[in-house]
DNA sequence: ATTATGCGCATTTTT
DNA sequence: TGCGCATAAT
């Protein structure tokens, strides 16, 4: 028998071998699904000889792409160079479209392929100009919920001339409008927003049979994965991608349909055996992840949905724990209780040899719910690793100076213009905007354009037309780094600007070349280090503008969309995780090469004639010529630098896409399409995320906090059942995730938008669906106790922890007084960015319930739950008057005030060289001497 | 034109 | 609670 079917039961055997025709697997939860897929990939490889480049598979997101890779490339070994293609359906129709577009164009017109990608905040930028100019008040109707509407109707490939027709009411005329001037600046901007990279890639695909017919000569064989949360564009796009040969794989679970809000529709699994009428059909229903217990539980309460057909997991793991449950007090006591089980589990999972290392997650409904838990987590000192929240890519700093690189690729991409035009303020103000975006609507041309006509024809006063020709010039001098003889360019460039404009003259790139304006000597203090230099040894030329993608099809640039090769997190301590660790020692190496490469001559001049710009000089120049960086040096607040820091991790993004030879096009794409969860790391020991982010990974110990009505299942979906069976999917995701032990809590009493009183929860109605008989107390507390007239009573009580079974450890009391601050608080004053992953000495709260039983009621506390003054992170704390502290930037000093307190607290601090600076002290690294 | 300040409102999930 | 946005002040 093949290697490849060893070790594989008769089913997925079954989906490995059965390769040619269609194939639907429906694959429950942990049934070795992803094995099937890459065994699968590998088998058509090794046993059938097909070539890699004839393979592709579809996966939802850049997570799942990226681990499938991995895993292809572990059973097949690097043996061929050739690779499959593995990637999501948004980066592999980037990936087309940037070759094909222009197919699409009609008479000279339609988009090119520098086209822009629209995220949703400049889609909302878009349509509340729509509102504007239609004279609707952004209140009546808000703009997120005009882009809803918009978003469903393109996901249900509905124009909008169909919207307008199928309206019933004005408001529905009125999106149907908003809809319309939408889809209209798209275009005029030249760019797509995510759902039109689907429907312009169907588009294209149907409209142009010679690239259809190119696209299935070289895909032979076609995955998709999680088929179930396909969308009606994706459906079209599979049934293209299908071709003729028909050999096409869908993988999918009914249960684990979780996006159907954003149009996916599980009818898709049955319309695929109407399309595919000779389907074979495959299931894999042996579960490999989890224990009886959790497998029970979790089929138990997806069994509560009527729309379904029904399958019968089963699990040869026998037994296991129950299924935990936790009714905290409140969401601070919810959270503490999950770190002091994480704390334990970390220790004892850690002296065990275990087969799995000690890995865990906590998973909630919604995103806000995060922050009690980090909380928690810092306090005890716990590593963790969060995935999603905001990406590195959506500080504002970072976007700012992509809007820059964007309008360099494409200046007509009005939102990147009106992000970037004035910032740095450099004069051009609302009304200037304002005037020129008249112009453009009346005359139908771009903004850019708009700009271009003003300065021509003196439409303006005279400093807003110096302001924009500034920065007019700035675009292009970058524009022309990227062409060929961009040197040469900028010197005849430099040459006329010297002539007619003194005052404005600037020295693009040259490195010693400061603008004007601000003194040269400014420069000197510059911090700001890309790390690059123009001696650099400039590999081949790369014609960036003028796409390299010409084969780009044959290449696998797509997998590197998705690759974050860089941390996210840097500039929050606590956030680090082994592989982010490395990720920053191996730049630590790479930035030493720079530095040493960096002693050589740096001049334009050593630049070989007709060479393009590299991505870091792009950045390097635009940073520095715009102002960007001198803004933010100037303000020079422990804000300011943490974003000069993050340019710098943008700037080092930008060296490994070149490194890894990506064209301007390919990194924008990249930042464009990587998401939050795709910094997920295997390695990491404790992954906060939300359940969604969750889909497709497997912890041995799973919490799922926040089991209550209204949040989860949310409020949102009461109103209508086939939302509240959405939900109800989720929660089995999310029990499914647990490989040994599951816990679900729950605060009775939660803080909604943590305002002052807190409201009474009800249980949610999922934690009534599983079996009693699965289920373990953990531990509640006694009945809340009347609220009389203040919320000054304290949780109750004593007495009632630590009895429940399993919570043993009751009896291992602190007492109030031994767990005071006082050892901690040693631990989390010792010097430098303390990694939480270094356990401090001092004990920790062992046992949340312990503490509260011998804590409750203690006189003076608003809650009872533990005050613990611990800082955690960024801890600084006890930086009192007089303590001398070491900053990252200006070295030593004394503090000399302190105002406010915890995560507030700002001191002031008189420093030896720099002289006195007031700084929040969870920002500022300060270290204590 | 830019900055400060306060008010009001929101939190579903994501490529 | 925390952010974004509108208004006001310089």
């Amino acid at each position: 028998m093949s290697r490849l079917l060893e070790k594989m039961n008769p089913q997925q055997q079954q989906g490995i071998q059965t390769v040619d025709g269609p194939v639907l697997l429906l694959a429950g939860a942990g049934s070795g699904k992803t094995r099937v897929i890459t065994h699968r990939i590998a088998y058509l490889i090794e046993e059938r000889g097909v070539s890699p480049d004839a393979i592709l598979a579809v996966t939802f997101t850049n997570k799942a792409a990226k681990e499938m890779a991995e895993r292809v490339d572990k059973i097949i070994g690097h043996s061929s160079l050739a690779k499959p293609t593995l990637s999501t359906f948004h980066s592999f129709c980037v990936r087309v479209l940037r070759r094909d577009i222009e197919a699409l164009q009609v008479g000279g017109k339609g988009l090119t392929r520098t086209f822009a990608i629209y995220d949703e905040t400049d889609q909302q930028a878009v349509v509340k100009s729509a509102l504007k100019r239609l004279g609707i008040d952004d209140k009546s109707l808000k703009p997120r919920v005009a882009l809803g509407r918009i978003s469903w109707a393109k996901n249900h490939m509905i124009d909008p001339q169909e919207y307008f027709l199928a309206s019933t009411n004005p408001l529905e005329e009125k999106i149907a409008h908003i809809f319309e001037i939408y889809k209209k600046e798209l275009n005029k901007a030249n760019a797509l927003d995510f759902d039109d990279l689907l429907l312009e890639t169907v588009r294209l695909l149907k409209s142009s049979g010679e690239t259809r017919a190119r696209y299935n000569r070289r895909y032979q064989y076609v995955m998709i994965d999680e088929y179930q949360d396909t969308n009606k564009p994706q459906y079209e796009l599979m049934k293209l991608l299908a071709g003729d040969h028909k050999n096409i794989c869908v993988v999918g679970d009914e249960d684990q349909s979780i996006y159907s809000w954003r149009g996916a529709d599980i009818k898709n699994i049955l319309d695929f055996e109407k399309d595919f009428p000779a389907v074979q059909t495959i299931r894999l229903e042996q579960n490999y992840r989890s224990t009886q217990m959790i497998l029970e539980g979790a089929s138990a309460v997806v069994a509560q949905n009527t729309q379904r057909k029904g399958k019968n997991l089963w699990t040869a793991r026998e037994g296991g724990s129950l299924i935990g449950l936790y009714e905290a007090p409140d969401g601070e006591n919810e959270a503490l209780f999950i770190a002091d089980r994480i704390k334990k589990y970390l220790r004892e999972a850690g002296q065990t040899e275990t087969e799995e290392p000690a890995r865990c997650a906590v998973l909630y409904r919604t995103n806000s719910q995060s922050r009690l838990v980090e909380e928690a987590l810092r306090r005890y000192q716990i590593a963790y690793h969060m995935v999603g929240g905001f990406s590195f890519y959506d500080r504002a700093e970072v976007k700012d100076i992509l809007s820059y690189m964007k309008l360099v690729q494409n200046p007509h991409d009005s939102v990147a213009l009106g992000r970037s035009v004035n910032s740095p303020p450099r004069g051009i103000g609302k009304t200037t905007m304002e005037t020129l975006e008249r112009m453009a609507l009346t005359t139908g041309m771009s903004t850019w354009d708009a700009i271009a006509r003003a300065i021509e024809e003196k439409l303006l006063p005279a400093r807003a037309l110096q302001a924009l020709s500034g920065f007019k010039r700035l675009i292009e001098d970058a524009r022309a780094m990227l062409g060929p003889g961009f040197a040469e360019k900028l010197a005849e460039d430099v040459e006329a600007e010297t002539a007619d404009d003194e005052e404005d003259v600037s020295f693009g790139f040259s490195v010693e070349a400061e603008p004007v304006e601000t003194g040269a000597d400014a420069a000197a203090d510059t911090s700001f280090d890309t790390s690059f230099n123009f001696g650099f040894d400039f590999g081949p030329s790369e014609e960036i503008s003028t796409l390299a993608a010409e084969n780009s099809v044959d290449s696998d640039a797509a997998h590197n969309i998705g690759s974050v090769s860089f941390n996210p997190f840097a500039p929050v301590v606590l956030k680090e995780s082994a592989a982010s660790a490395s990720a920053a020692a191996r730049r630590a190496v790479a930035n030493e090469e720079k530095e040493l490469a960096a002693q050589e001559p740096e001049r334009p001049a050593f630049r070989k004639a007709g060479d393009a710009a590299t991505l870091p000089e792009l950045i390097k120049f635009l940073n520095e010529r715009s102002g960007y960086i001198r803004a933010l040096e100037d303000e020079a607040t422990p804000e300011s630098f943490s974003r000069i820091e993050n340019l710098k991790e943008l700037a080092n993004a930008a060296q490994d896409a070149q490194e890894r030879g990506e064209t301007l096009h390919e990194f924008l794409d990249h930042a464009a399409l990587v998401s939050d969860a795709d910094s997920y790391s295997a390695e990491a020991k404790v992954t906060l995320m939300t359940l969604h982010a969750a889909k497709g990974l497997e912890f041995p110990l799973v919490f799922l906090a926040g089991m209550e009505e209204g949040l989860f299942p949310h409020s949102r979906t009461f109103t209508d059942p086939t939302g509240l069976e959405e939900e109800r999917r989720l929660c089995y995701v999310g029990m499914t995730r647990a490989m040994d032990t599951l816990v679900m809590t729950r605060a009775r009493y939660r803080r909604r938008y943590g305002s002052d009183m807190p409201e009474a929860s009800v249980a949610s109605r999922f934690l009534e669906e599983v079996p009693g008989r699965l289920v373990e107390d953990l531990g509640s507390p006694a009945a809340q106790p009347q609220f009389s007239s203040s919320y000054s009573t304290p949780y109750p009580q004593r007495g009632r922890f630590g009895q429940k079974p399993g919570y043993e450890e009751g009896d291992r009391h602190y007492s109030y007084e031994d767990e005071d601050q006082s050892g901690e608080r040693k631990a989390a004053a010792a010097p430098g960015r303390q990694m939480a992953g270094q356990q401090s000495p001092a004990k920790s709260l062992d046992n949340v319930a312990a503490f509260f039983a011998s804590r409750g009621g203690a006189p003076g506390a608003k809650f009872a739950r533990p005050k613990l003054d611990i800082p955690a992170a960024t801890g600084k704390t006890g930086l009192g008057k007089g303590s001398r502290v070491r900053h990252p930037k200006y070295g030593e000093g004394i503090v000399f005030q302190r105002e406010g307190d915890g995560d507030d607290a700002k001191i002031t601090v008189q420093f030896q060289q720099h002289g006195v600076k007031k700084l929040v002290e969870k920002f500022a690294q300060l270290e204590r001497l």
